[in-house]
DNA sequence: AACAATTTTTGATCTAGCTCAATTTTCTAA
DNA sequence: TTAGAAAATTGAGCTAGATCAAAAATTGTT
């Protein structure tokens, strides 16, 4: 496996080594044997690229597995009837997409490069394999789409709040996951739009810049364009406090 | 298995039987073998009952495992840090829960009996055996979880809409899910309140309530306290379209 | 059957955040 | 480097649905 050692505290996102990928423990998941692990590798298709706006799937398609990827993010968005944009999820390196067509063999949301990005690939008719070969990966599976529910809990959770505990907690939220994934916690850039922020939140972009705005002012963050810099991460923290 | 014949038209949440429980495809998922249905059989515990307002297992609590709901009915809620309830789905019988404490170990939600219900208990330590005897029900369920996660993008796209189609989506989904698990579709009991409702729904309890009465108004539905009668479901229909 | 507690309904007011509109800034591509 | 397009910001008014309040209906209990 070919780890491209770059810097974690680079302000955008790199691509992430093979041991802080998040297919970590679908490649070299801990308690399956020598065997499965190889037998993996030899399945998961490495290095797909993907520039600014082109998708890895789309709604509708036929499932295409699972996707892990390396370097760049995605935006996860559904659509109503009415062809109108849901985005789901924001995607970072190190992370998971294809849930949304595993149940029902066909994609549920559509997934796209919010800039250049770098992807592995486990095909789809490679994961009926696994079943038989390899139950512990799909076990790991399990508990990552488990994840991906508890995770939705907390949107359904946060979108009682206001709009402004929920524009906090969204920064914070990206904060933490590229901490975990090894990267600056306190400056990265956002490369998603206000628009597919608000979105995202439930609330109207316009919405989105005032509350950045406020919180510049406030002097809880530094932005400039989609470049982000958390100042003061206790008071955004306080933001999510009852009393707000 | 002792199947429970009671018709099926009922206007209560009756025992589902073997056949259309949900856990079909647990305890006899097809293309599997019968040496792993007859294992299965012996893991599950059948025939649990809880009272109204008693909870099948709490949020905070060690995972118990997979459970699957025989007759009654129940909802599944989260708490924030204040306390807040929120609830995240109800379950009608043939309908599994579990999946919020599986990739955790310690479940997020707490399940709470709406009205007397009766369950079968797939006990989480067991979950460890089917792994290597039963892959291929670790595999229903990881489809059952990105099933779940279907509908929560469905719940997501919904809060997109106004308080209207939220409830007339709200019946038309019971109704449904009702529905192909064999129950009447037209008639049957809302054994939430209308405060449970709204919370699941986003929406104020009065809201609900003015709502309900507008449907009634308008001839869509007939309510009698917990009681409905679906009139005019193409009615119902309409009101998710964009138009309105 | 009567009481108390809870839930539901209905009315009246209030407000967070949406929508519409006009600039300003940033990005893109020649 | 510059023009045109897209995105972000800022302002001002508007509205769906929240909140507050009070009455009516339902449910559970003795």
């Amino acid at each position: 496996m070919s780890d491209l050692n770059i810097s974690k505290t680079s302000t955008t996102y790199r691509p992430v080594t093979c041991e802080n990928c998040n297919l970590e423990n679908l490649c070299m998941p801990k308690g399956l044997d020598k065997q499965e692990i190889g037998g993996l590798a030899l399945l998961v298709n490495r290095n797909n690229i993907r520039q600014r706006g082109e998708a890895i799937y789309h709604a509708g398609s036929p499932f295409r597995g699972m996707i892990a990827l390396r370097s760049g993010s995605a935006k996860l968005a559904s659509f109503d009837q009415n062809g109108n944009e849901l985005v789901v999820a924001f995607i970072l390196p190190g992370e998971i997409v294809g849930f949304d067509g595993l149940a029902t063999q066909l994609h549920n949301c559509t997934v796209t490069a919010l800039e250049t990005l770098n992807y592995c690939h486990l095909p789809a008719h490679k994961i009926e394999q696994l079943v038989i070969n390899s139950p512990g990966l799909i076990y790991v599976l399990l508990q990552r789409s488990c994840n991906e529910l508890d995770s939705q809990v907390q949107k359904m959770l946060m979108s009682r709040h206001s709009a402004e505990k929920r524009v906090a907690n969204f920064i914070l939220n990206i904060s933490e996951r590229l901490r975990v994934r090894g990267y600056s916690e306190l400056e990265f850039r956002l490369s998603m739009s206000r628009k597919e922020i608000g979105n995202h939140l439930g609330i109207a972009h316009e919405t989105v810049s005032r509350i950045i705005q406020l919180f510049q002012s406030r002097q809880f963050i530094e932005i400039k364009s989609k470049q982000l810099r958390i100042i003061d991460k206790k008071e955004l923290f306080n933001f999510l406090q009852p009393i707000h």
